[in-house]
DNA sequence: CTCGTTTTGTTCTCCCGTTCACAAACTCCT
DNA sequence: AGGAGTTTGTGAACGGGAGAACAAAACGAG
């Protein structure tokens, strides 16, 4: 029993925080082969990560390893999962129910980590009353009632670019605190708001970069 | 005139190279809107940097400032465009055409920004000959013939996660060497092969992680 | 032509993240 | 009980990126 706090962790680095999921998702895995116990190096090549980063990123947690032996899969997985957030279930809002927005409706691994899609909203009346994934498409004016009724914190935005800014604000008016936007624009929001960007073209140009570096110059390495 | 190389640049670091794509679509809304100079700190403001980080950025592409006057836009678009390789056209096959895979087809931000989708696959019979986006859905096991023929080497996956890696190893061996894979598992690819993955449920849950952070130690800053 | 203004390109410093390496701690075998 | 073998947790070195600050360069006014 050290000085370290013993329930919860203090500030956990960025690049820690943003591949713990990575870890649980592994760790899950492993539960479902029946395996229970799983060292260090087994788990990081699990997750493709270094052993040593493994080790220190879950550091930051706690010592919940067994020196000699290894990690319990059960017993850090529920650890992980209890660090991020995801044994508690997250209300989450979908705009914009287009191609991508019926898509994301449709996806199940949403429900599996603990977000439970509660409302699709969309601005064009033509889609109202369409039934996705079991949920009726609303109007976006029933966003606050909405948000206040299941106390929801975590937006989606899958609008056209242009719209993305104004969901984003009305979303922050009515209380939203997290959002995850994959419309291709930059999104101003106050301090405290959480926003994270899904950009699939940026993700394909970066691929083009070195895709033309190889042309150009053979024995370039590889993308992380 | 410098001993810098006058051409193309070497090893521009990979931060900078994430960030090229944003400054891209930043100056190709500023030409849309009709203004043909601008500076540091404008640029830097639409695509959400700190301008100095902008500067530094685009010095590793060479000086195509103007010091006193800022970047001519459309030359700086070119510039960047040509540095990524977004000036040629890249033909990319997508595998997997379920809900994802649909949406990703109709996606027209693709063809906007220099990729162009070859061919969709799937492995399900029942999804070959329907029409999506003007493509035909094919079979799988045409992925050999399509990429030698159109010489694509970017394929995206859109496939369950258990079928990923198999895809992913069936890619590689008919040459294609960049993947952008949707399917929330770590994929093990010879060096040499790019790949990018996006994973939903992962930025949902570091959002979630700092959303509880939030409620248990208020004014706890936002996400990047 | 000269001076003041503007803005870039770059240098310098600091901080975060990665990786190595090893002592501490635990198990198992004799 | 003790020693050999294994694996965690972490201190320390290292590398890369972020941001501040400034010198160099271009432009315009007078
Ligand atoms: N389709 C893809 O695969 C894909 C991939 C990456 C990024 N994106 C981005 O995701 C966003 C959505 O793409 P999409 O293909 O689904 O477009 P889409 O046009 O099919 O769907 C957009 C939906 O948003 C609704 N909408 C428009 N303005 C709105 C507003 N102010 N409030 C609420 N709803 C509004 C529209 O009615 C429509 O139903 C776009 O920004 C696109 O760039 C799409
Ligand atoms: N739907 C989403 O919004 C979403 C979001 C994030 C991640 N993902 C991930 O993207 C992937 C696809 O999701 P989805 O919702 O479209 O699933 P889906 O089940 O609707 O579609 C998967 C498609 O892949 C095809 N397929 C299966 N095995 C194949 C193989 N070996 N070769 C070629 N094709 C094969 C299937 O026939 C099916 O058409 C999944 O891994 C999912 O976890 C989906």
């Amino acid at each position: 029993m050290t000085a370290r706090t013993p329930d919860s962790a203090r500030d956990i680095p960025e690049a820690t925080v943003a591949r713990l999921p990575v870890y649980l998702r592994a760790l899950i895995s492993l539960a479902e082969e029946g395996i229970t116990t799983c060292s260090s190096e087994e788990l990081a090549a699990f997750a493709g990560v270094n052993s040593a980063k493994l080790r220190k990123d879950l550091s930051y947690l706690g010592s919940y390893g067994t020196r000699g032996v290894g990690y319990d899969v059960e017993y850090l997985r529920y650890q992980i999962a209890r660090e991020i957030g995801v044994t508690q279930d997250w209300p989450v809002v979908i705009v914009g129910i287009g191609n991508l927005g019926h898509a994301l409706a449709n996806y199940s691994g949403f429900r599996s980590r603990g977000f439970r899609v509660v409302a699709l909203l969309d601005a064009d009346p033509d889609r109202h009353e369409e039934v996705v994934a079991g949920l009726e498409v609303r109007s976006f004016e029933d966003l606050e009632s909405i948000v206040a009724e299941h106390d929801v914190s975590i937006g989606v935005i899958a609008t056209p670019a242009v719209a993305a800014q104004s969901v984003a604000d009305r979303m922050v008016a009515t209380g939203i605190t997290s959002i995850l936007n994959f419309a291709p624009t930059v999104l101003s929001v106050p301090d405290g708001v959480g926003v994270r960007k899904v950009d699939l073209s940026i993700e394909l140009q970066i691929l083009a970069y070195h895709e033309q570096r190889k042309s150009v110059a053979p024995g370039a390495g590889a993308v992380s």
